[in-house]
DNA sequence: TACTTTGACTTTCTTTGACTTTCACTTACT
DNA sequence: AGTAAGTGAAAGTCAAAGAAAGTCAAAGTA
C-alpha cells in the first residue's frame, strides 16, 4: 500500500518535470483537496523530501493570493556535488574562504559574490553559540552553492 | 488569483516607466475605480511597495484637486545606510525579499546576487528556532547590505 | 520505534468599509 | 472688499474580516 505522502512526493515531482521551468507554485490547499488530506500533510511532504539535502529549496507566502513554490537545483551529478558533500555539516570560516576563492580563481563568480558570500560566513556575525557556529556557516554556504549552481553548471561544461 | 495588490503595483511601476520624469501623479480614486476596489486599498499597496525603503517617496494633497504623488528616487549609499538602521534587529522574509528587489530594480546589484542573498535568509534553511530566524536574518541582510555599500563605495567615483 | 496522518490553533498578508481630516470653493455677513 | 462659515471633494486612518500558509503535538500505522 502506497503511503500518502509518497503518492505526494511523486505528483510534485512529476509537475515539476513538465514544466518549462525548474520550479513550480501551488496552493497547499489545492494540493491538499486534491489528495484529500489535511494541508500540513503537504508540509510534512516538503519537510521530508524536498528539502535542501534533497536539492530543492521552498520559497512561500501566506495571506490572500499565497502560494508555495518547489524550486529543483540541479546539484547531483557534477563537481558541485562533490562540494556539496565535502562540506559535510559543519566547516571553519577559513576553510568556507577557500572554497570560495577556488570558485573565484576559476572565474565562476565575481569578486563582489565572493565578498558577499565571505560577509555572511564571517564568524564574529553569526549570533549563535560557538559550537554552532560552523553548523550554520555549513548550511549557508551550501544554499548559497545550491544556488549558484544552475548558472555555474551551464558555464562549466 | 493573482493577489490585486500586485497588480496594482505593476501598473504604477508601468506608468512610471513610460512617465517622462522619474514620478507619476494619480488620483486614488480613479485608480480604485479601475481596479474596482475600495480607495484604501491604494494606499496599502503604496505603504508595503512604495515606501522609503523601497526607493520611493509619496507626497499627497487632500480635498478638491487632491492627488497622490509617487516619486522613484535613485538609491545611493546614504540611502542603503538608511536601510540597514531601518531594518532594526529583526525582519521577515517577505520585507527582505521586497528590499532586494528594490537593489535590483535600482541596478545596484545583479540578479545573481540577488538570488545569492535571498538565498540565506530563507526561512526554511535558515537552521535556529522559529523566533530566532527573523533575528538571525536581520544580521545576515545587513551584512551583506554593508559589504555591498562599501564595495559600491570603491567603486564610485 | 520510527514514520505518517490529522486537526486545532497561530501567524502573516490582503481586502474592505466606516469614520476622520484636509483642502478649495462658495455663500453670507459686516 | 474682506472675513467667517458652510459644502463637497478628495485623501488618510484604523480595525475587522478574509485568505492563505505554518506549527505542533497527539493519534495512527508498519
Amino acid at each position: 500500500m502506497a503511503r500518502l505522502s509518497d503518492l505526494i512526493e511523486d505528483f510534485i515531482k512529476s509537475l515539476i518535470e513538465e514544466a518549462d521551468e525548474e520550479y513550480i507554485e501551488i496552493k497547499r490547499n489545492e494540493l491538499a483537496n486534491i489528495f484529500n488530506c489535511a494541508p500540513s500533510q503537504i508540509n510534512y511532504v516538503l519537510e521530508t523530501r524536498f528539502n535542501l539535502s534533497n536539492g530543492y529549496i521552498i520559497e512561500s507566502r501566506r495571506g490572500g493570493g499565497g502560494y508555495i513554490k518547489i524550486i529543483k537545483r540541479p546539484v547531483s551529478k557534477d563537481w558541485m556535488s562533490k562540494l556539496i558533500s565535502d562540506i559535510g555539516d559543519n566547516i571553519t570560516e577559513s576553510k568556507s574562504r577557500l572554497y570560495i576563492d577556488t570558485l573565484l580563481e576559476h572565474n565562476l563568480i565575481t569578486e563582489r559574490e565572493a565578498a558577499l558570500m565571505k560577509s555572511v560566513l564571517n564568524e564574529k556575525i553569526l549570533p549563535v553559540a560557538q559550537y554552532e557556529k560552523p553548523i550554520l556557516r555549513a548550511i549557508l554556504l551550501k544554499v548559497m552553492l545550491a544556488e549558484l549552481s544552475n548558472n555555474l553548471m551551464k558555464r562549466s561544461d
